[in-house]
DNA sequence: AGCACGCCGACT
DNA sequence: GTCGGCGTGCTC
């Protein structure tokens, strides 16, 4: 670092950011002895505490010398990337959070200074082979048993949870196994050992257009930052293409991250990159170990991890040498972080590339709005994918009127999907209904006297849930059982409830199919991973006809044999005053349409509404996308809404009514108003309390060219609360609730 | 994020 | 009298 750093007569003096929320980094004192470059990670005192931190730069001054402390112990790691350095500072400048807390996102791995720890792993016993020839006498040989056996047959020790991963079983099968010696165990100092992906691997011949799309990438890929957007719809190979970008980049020698949203990160997804590649991606996701995550933190960092693949976290890892991010799925709401750091993963991937000089992929098959946007621009590059892989037909769509339905009180079903239905069960196939609702109903409500279950703690109805036989709030963790009594009239059992979601839809398939087979898909049934495997196992095996679920079934998951959608109520998603619910609607109903009909079979899909006319439906049954995302690029320039304006969002929040009102109703008074800076509000949230929080929001309208930042740190971050209050600042919000 | 300091309610 | 609740403020 040299010259960029101060150099004291005795010392010198360095600036050191801690994975806290502080805006700036601390100055410290380096020892003589010491020698340390910009990103070194050092321990360094902070009060009564060590604290692990990233030396930051030059010499902050504005501190009283005689406080500086000295730094204590340089960790054995490499030095964070100067290009992480960057894209954290980037981050904490556009988003407005505080430097540290982006740093925090960066190293959330508190033990990975720790030294390796001794590892236990497990061998098959001498004399045990993978044939499960000469076992013990009164030994049981379960199918589990069989296959953790075959599994280390040949293979080195491993980890009793890798093994019972691989096995698809327990670790208590394999330390059954160890007990009845069958297994024996070997102490290791843990040693990281990293995946390497092959590159050269052979892959599927690519059709067509996949080939042309692949060329084109492979033309800008050395030549520095550029972004590419994929386009195709389901099942027209996007991920072979990028595949080929991912081996090229691996060729190059650098370094690739592929982020997916959290749900699609299955392990049959996980399994089609080790097929491409030979071994298994390096993955970095929530649900990771605590030693997992130090691992694959480590390996980015030293880059031994080639190919990383994870949700939106990935992007902040410390990668040495990172030469592509590739974005499925880019669209996806779940790339947007909306607490603490409020960041979107897909917009700070191209900053990341743009930062590194490397090129981004995005890929989709109804890209968002700002994409398109920037394609229209020629500031993306445009890859299509214009038909279906193989022979695949596209699903027949058609709209189901229900204005003119005359539909049973309690029914949501309409005659012709019905119809529908019975022709596809007697045919052999499978159907999927989709109802973007969990639980039972939406709503219960006393009949005596009206009163509505809301949440003590929300400004929200709660949701009855029949799974768990309780009423649920869908804002908080809050649950209670169905009272006997109103608890404002104390009716005796006065209750009904109102609309239905997927769990009372149910109850009619039933009722209307008694011979099939039905089954619910939501995030209440499925919590796990495994869980989701088990229901796709049990789709395959045929052991459903009917599967009705939320939105966590339009993603990823495939049958062949499914070849009827049913979509209950299209319009769910239209109302409510937010700024991409069409956009959304139109995302979410495609994807749920791609489910049907995907091998040989065409699939059909009826979508029931009470607005067949509105340009979302139209867009579906026509199947013209470009021309409802010109549509909708029309309206939103006409009022200057994203991507032709800039929305941020202003939540005032706390346990105190007043205090929040106090300084919300001082942001808007104080608010700047220009002609290029409009400010809305402050108003009640649409959800006005949350967790015994109360809220009020403002919502700033800016021209797309201001240094919005700027004028918001002057007008916002100046303001001190109080009283447990806080101000959150959302840039480029998607929620509005 | 921790950790201390500080100022009000129920205890050995 | 003190123990301890968690609101507020600071850490180079």
């Amino acid at each position: 670092m040299g010259s960029t750093l101060s150099i004291s007569s005795r010392h010198r003096v360095v600036s050191v950011l801690l994975p806290l929320p502080l805006s700036s980094p601390y100055d410290y004192l380096v020892p003589h002895e010491v020698n340390v470059e910009r990103g070194s990670f050092v321990q360094v005192p902070l009060g009564r505490r060590n604290v692990t931190g990233v030396v930051w730069g030059a010499s902050q001054g504005g501190i009283d010398p005689e406080r500086l402390r000295e730094i204590g112990n340089l960790a054995d790691l490499p030095p964070m990337p100067i290009d992480t350095l960057e894209f954290i500072d980037w981050v904490s400048k556009y988003t407005l959070s505080k430097l540290g807390s982006v740093l925090r996102m960066a190293m959330s791995v508190p033990s990975a200074l720790a030294s390796p720890k001794a590892v236990q792993v497990y061998k098959l016993s001498s004399g045990i082979n993978g044939k499960c020839e000469s076992l013990p006498v009164g030994f049981r040989l379960t199918n589990e048993r069989k296959r953790v056996i075959q599994i280390l047959e040949g293979s080195n020790p491993r980890r009793a949870f890798d093994i019972a991963n691989a096995a698809g079983t327990s670790v208590s099968v394999v330390r059954g196994l160890a007990n009845a010696k069958i297994l024996e165990t070997v102490t290791l100092t843990e040693e990281r050992v990293v995946p390497n992906p092959d590159p050269d691997l052979e892959r599927p011949v690519l059709n067509e257009a996949q080939a042309a799309a692949a060329q084109s990438i492979m033309e800008v890929l050395d030549q520095g930052y550029s972004v590419s957007l994929i386009d195709g719809v389901t099942g027209s190979g996007k991920t072979e293409v990028y595949f080929e970008a991912i081996a090229a980049t691996l060729r190059l020698g650098r370094q690739v991250a592929v982020l997916l949203p959290e749900i699609a990160l299955t392990t049959t997804w996980l399994e089609r990159f080790e097929a491409s590649f030979g071994s298994p991606p390096v993955t970095w996701h929530s649900n990771l170990s605590l030693s997992e995550r130090r691992r694959n933190w480590l390996s980015a960092l030293d880059g031994k991890a080639k190919l990383v693949v994870g949700a939106r976290s990935a992007l902040m890892l410390p990668y040495k040498n990172l030469g592509l991010i590739v974005i499925d799925e880019e669209h996806d709401l779940s790339f947007k972080q909306e607490e603490s750091v409020i960041y979107n993963a897909r917009d700070m991937a191209i900053v990341r590339g743009r930062i590194g000089g490397f090129p981004v992929l995005l890929s989709s098959a109804t890209p968002s709005l700002e994409t398109m946007d920037n394609v229209w621009r020629n500031r993306y590059r445009h890859l299509s994918l214009p038909t279906r892989f193989s022979d695949a037909k596209l699903p027949d769509i058609s709209l189901i009127n229900m204005r003119k339905e005359k539909l049973a009180k309690q029914s949501w079903l309409s005659n012709s999907l019905v119809n529908h239905a019975n022709e596809t069960l007697k045919a052999g196939e499978q159907i999927m209904l989709f109802l973007n609702r969990r639980g039972y109903a939406p709503l219960t409500l006393c009949r005596a006297c009206g009163h509505r279950l809301a949440c003590p703690q929300c400004t929200a109805w709660l949701v009855e849930h029949r799974l768990h036989d309780r009423l649920q709030c869908h804002h908080c963790g809050y649950f209670t059982r169905l009272a006997k009594n109103c608890p404002t009239c104390q009716a005796d059992d006065p209750f009904v409830v109102c609309g239905p979601g997927v769990e009372r839809l149910a109850e009619e398939v039933e009722r209307k199919f008694p011979d099939a087979l039905v089954e619910i898909m939501s995030s209440d049934s499925v919590q796990k991973v495994v869980d989701a495997q088990l229901l796709v196992g049990r789709m395959e095996s045929r052991e459903i006809d009917i599967l009705i679920g939320t939105q966590i079934m339009a993603k990823g998951f495939h049958f062949p044999m499914l070849t009827l959608v049913g979509v209950i109520d299209a319009d769910l998603g239209l109302t409510g005053g937010d700024l991409r619910a069409a956009e959304r609607t139109y995302q979410l109903l495609h994807q749920v349409a791609g489910r049907a009909g995907r091998a040989t079979r065409a699939g059909r899909v009826l979508i029931q509404t009470y607005q067949p006319q509105h340009p979302v439906m139209a867009a579906l049954l026509r199947g013209d996308r470009d021309c409802f995302m010109k549509m909708e690029a029309e309206e939103r320039r006409q009022y200057s809404m994203p991507p032709y304006g800039r929305l941020v969002g202003i939540i005032v929040s706390g346990p105190n009514l007043d205090a929040v009102e106090k300084i919300s109703n001082f942001l808007g008074k104080t608010a700047p108003r220009t002609e290029n800076f409009y400010v809305l509000g402050p108003a009640p949230a649409p959800v006005a309390v949350i967790r015994g929080r109360h809220r009020r929001r403002l919502l700033v309208r800016a021209k797309k060219d201001i240094h919005i930042q700027e004028i918001l740190r002057r007008w916002v971050s100046a303001i001190k609360t109080e009283k447990g209050t806080r101000i959150s600042i959302d840039i480029d919000p998607y929620t509005f609730m």
